[in-house]
This record gives structure tokens, sequence and C-alpha cells, in this order.
DNA sequence: CGAAAGCAAATTGTTGACAATCTCGCGGAT
DNA sequence: ATCCGCGAGATTGTCAACAATTTGCTTTCG
């Protein structure tokens, strides 16, 4: 028996084929793959696994997958089938310049507006946020940072740019190689009670410089991240004309299973 | 013989029924459709009409209506269809924040990094813009006036930002009830050429601000129009408890074919 | 031994029929 | 006269079979 990137997902009894809870099963599958790290750029999703992991019908997962290539996390290639997304360097640093654009805007806003209720949300979320990081909690915290990002451009109040950085978010796991942010690296919680104080202050300014300070930072820690790691595929095996290739590669693609197993 | 939203489109001889050729054409059939005021807020898509207006299969159209609904240009309810989509005068205001935070964040960019052959382009468009103002062809210098912002942001090298940006523009006709921008009240060169000098000299802050004024202006008129047009309908008819109504009413969602034809 | 051709399995794309649901006009009852 | 139920038609949702394409492996030839 084949391990699965999904998680179990034991069905509840009534739970339908299809519909539209099918397909959103089958988007938070994915979303969700991605973000703990169990889906890695380039692997391929095959409509029958996605099918028996979701227990989703054909025409939900299809569905699925042309909204996902929407929020663009996977590509969709004719007969080839679904994709997530390979970002290269720049393409990387592009999402990260968006992000840094819809933050800088919401984070603008919201100084003028926030009310104590938002504060609070906020600051529950930064508190939470630490104490996973002390407690070594990775996953949690992992979590609860992209929830402090999200709220504060959701408090913020504007819906399309919300859903664009939900968007842009959800490809940030395949931006680096490996995780970054849970590790003794790269810790944004400081920056993110500074950023609250701010905020508490009617600082916009400084609040969005703070956040925009911090994107950065992590965009360069990730960046070396990715360097570092292409080196070291580089060194055994050299003889590849360049990076993109694997794309159009064929045994590679079959890395998958959550371990990468390179040949 | 009904007259139908969509031009006449004579499909060449080899023309496929489906694939992703098919697809793209009922996604720009749809995207012109509403650019140029053939469809309206509310009306109803059809899968039938769809197909014999662009010659596509079920499949294509089907696919082409999530991704139309991933754009946010059309709402899909289970059993019913897919909805043009309704902005109310919050979700309009939240639209035009988020052209203007991605504007400003391109132009800024783009005065640090434009070449030569970029301010060409720019004025390229500009001058035909302002051309086709002169000559009164408004669809024209509709058509050219978005040229120009979306080739500000693709200058700019930012692929996510301009991608978002496109969508925006495209919900840009539902957010008033009548096209503004081609009558003698809203005319948007004179303040584009500025934009480019602005540019030219490196003056970005000066670029960006010129370029939200201009949207300010654009949401202002609109709004005004919106609010000209609410009035009107409400005057015979004060019976309705909100305007969002429409959205579970029956009759009046028959209201299509370009022209409205209000009970 | 390496490379090109070919074959079989796996995967995706498409179609048509059928089922489920909604819409809207019609008729009857209050 | 108005409201409620109802049923036919219209529209969307689903499925299973089939077609087309790709993929990876094997075979064969140089």
């Amino acid at each position: 028996m084949k391990p699965s990137v999904f998680p179990a997902l034991d069905l509840p009894n009534g739970t339908r084929r299809s519909g539209r809870e099918a397909e959103g099963r089958v988007i938070n599958s994915v979303v969700d793959a991605v973000n703990a790290f169990r889906l890695k750029a380039g692997d391929r999703l095959i409509e029958r696994e996605l099918s028996e992991a979701t227990g989703a019908g054909r025409m939900a997962i299809r569905n699925a997958l042309v909204r996902l290539a929407g929020m663009g996390l996977v590509e969709l290639s004719q007969n080839r089938g679904a994709l997530i997304i390979q970002p290269d360097a720049d393409e990387a640093g592009q999402m990260f310049e968006a992000r840094r654009a819809v933050e800088e805007m919401a984070l603008r806003k919201l100084a003028a507006t926030i009310d104590e209720a938002g504060l609070g949300e906020l600051r529950d979320i930064v508190e939470a946020e630490d104490r996973a990081y002390e407690k070594g909690r990775v996953e949690d915290a992992y979590r609860l940072s992209r929830s402090f990002h999200l709220a504060m451009s959701r408090l913020a109040g504007n819906a399309p740019l919300t859903r664009f950085l939900e968007d842009l978010m959800n490809c940030q796991p395949l931006l680096s190689p490996e995780r970054v942010g849970g590790t003794s690296k790269f810790h944004g919680t400081p920056t993110h009670f500074a950023t609250i104080e701010a905020l508490e202050r009617g600082d916009g300014e400084r609040a969005a410089r703070l956040n925009s300070g911090l994107l950065c930072e992590l965009e360069t820690t990730m960046m070396q991240e990715s360097a570092r790691k292409a080196e070291e595929v580089a060194r055994p095996a050299g003889k590849e004309k360049s990076s993109r290739n694997r794309r159009t590669g064929s045994s590679a693609q079959k890395a998958r299973r959550g371990l990468q197993s390179p040949d």
C-alpha cells in the first residue's frame, strides 16, 4: 500500500462525492499539502490519486484543478495534467514584491481604522504564535504567522486584496526548497509585536515599514536557502544545462510522496 | 431570431469545439461583452447560449465559467448557473482601492527602471487614445486607456500584480450602470501624458500621485453616476427593500440581451 | 554499449445520456 | 383579487464509457 501525500481524511458516511462541497475539499487538500511541504514544486497532481484521497468524483477534481490554476498554485498543460508551479528566482521575487505592496497598503489603511477588537485579535494570534515557537511547534507557528498576515489584510477591509494575498501566501512554500520561518534562523514574532504597537499608535507608516522589512528579510533568507540547495544539487551531478530542465525531465517528476528521492 | 449579446463570431471551418483554445474563446467573449457593456451586472450566463455564440462544447464552457469565477467576474451558484457579479458600492470602492495600491507600486518601481523603449510604448498608446477621444471613438479610447494602465504594470515587471490588475479592470464596467470615461465628463489623457513625463524624469512619487488622483476622480464620477441611476430607478417603483434583493429576484434576471427592460 | 523505434499501460480529454434542480406560468382555493 | 401549490419546460449537475495523448519500458539495431 503506497503512502499518500494527503492525510487519511476518512469520509464521514454521508459525504458527497461531488458538488461544490467536494470541490472545496480537493482544493483544501492540495493547499494543505503544499503548506505542509508534502507537495513540492513540480509535483504532478494525478486525478486518480486526488480522487482516492478526497473521495471526490472526477468532475469535482477537474473543477478544483481549474480553480487551483486560477489561484496560481498549479499549472495546467494539455494532455499532461496539473503540476505544482515551479517559480524561478525572478518569479519568486515578484511574488514577494506583490506581497509587500498588498500588505503595505493594508497596514497604512489599518492604522487609521482599526479598533480595540481588531487589535485584540491580532495580539491573540501573535501570542499564540510566540508560544508555538517557544515550544518548538513549527507547524503551528507557521500557520499562525500566516493567519497574522492574513488577518491584517482582512481587518483592513479589502476583500479582493485579501483574496489575492491568500493566493500569494499559498505559493510561498514553493519559493524555497525547505521550510523557512520555523527554524532558529528566522523568527517573526518580535516584528509582529512591534507592528501591532505601531498600529495601536496609529503610525501606519512605521507598521508598513516594519512589515516590509520583515518580508525582505524573509525573502533574503529563502533565496539564500534556495541558492545553497541548488549548489548542493549541482555539486554531485553537474551536467544539467539549466535548473528549468526538470520541467521536461521524466523520472524526476516521479519524486513525490513527501520524501524526495534524487537519483 | 433573437439578438445575441455576443458578436457573430463566424467560426473558421477548422475551429475546434473543445480544448484549451475553445475555453479561451469563451472567456474572451464574456470579457469583451462586459467591456462593451453588452453584459451587465446580474446577467445570467446560460451554457446553451454561450455554446451557440462561441461554438464551444459544454466542457469548454464549464471550464471557462470556473475560470471566470476565479477571475472574480462571475459568480457561480449551485444548480443556478453563472451570474455576472453585482458589486455594491462598498465592493466597488474596494476594487478601486486595490487598483490604486497595485498601480502605485508599479509606478514607483517603473520610474526607476523604465527605458526609452518603454516610454515610447506608453507614449504611443496615449497618443492613440488622445486621437480616439478627439474623433469621438469612445470604444477605442476606452480600450486604449485600459491598455495604458495595463502596460504600465506590465513594464514594471511584476506578472502576478499585472494579472490581478487585469482581473480588476475586467470588473470595472460593472461598477457603474453606464460607460464613464468616453463621455465629455471624464478625460484621462492629460493625466496620462503628465504621468509619462514624471516617469521620464524618474519621479515615481509624482507619477504614482497623478495616477492615484486620476483613479480617485474616476471613482467619484462613477459613484455619482451610480447614485443618479439608482435614484432614477427608485423614483417610479420605491418598494424594494434593498438593491441587493435583485439577486434573488426572478423576472428581473431575465433582463438580458443588451437592452434592459425594467418591468 | 548506446540510441532509436515501438509497444503497452497509465493518464487525461470528450461526448452523450440521464438525473437533479430550478423557473415560471397556470389553475384553484380562500 | 391574491396567494399558494403544482407541473411542464428549461437548465445545470453527474456519470460512465470511449477516444486521444503521453509516458516509461522493452526490444532491436548499429
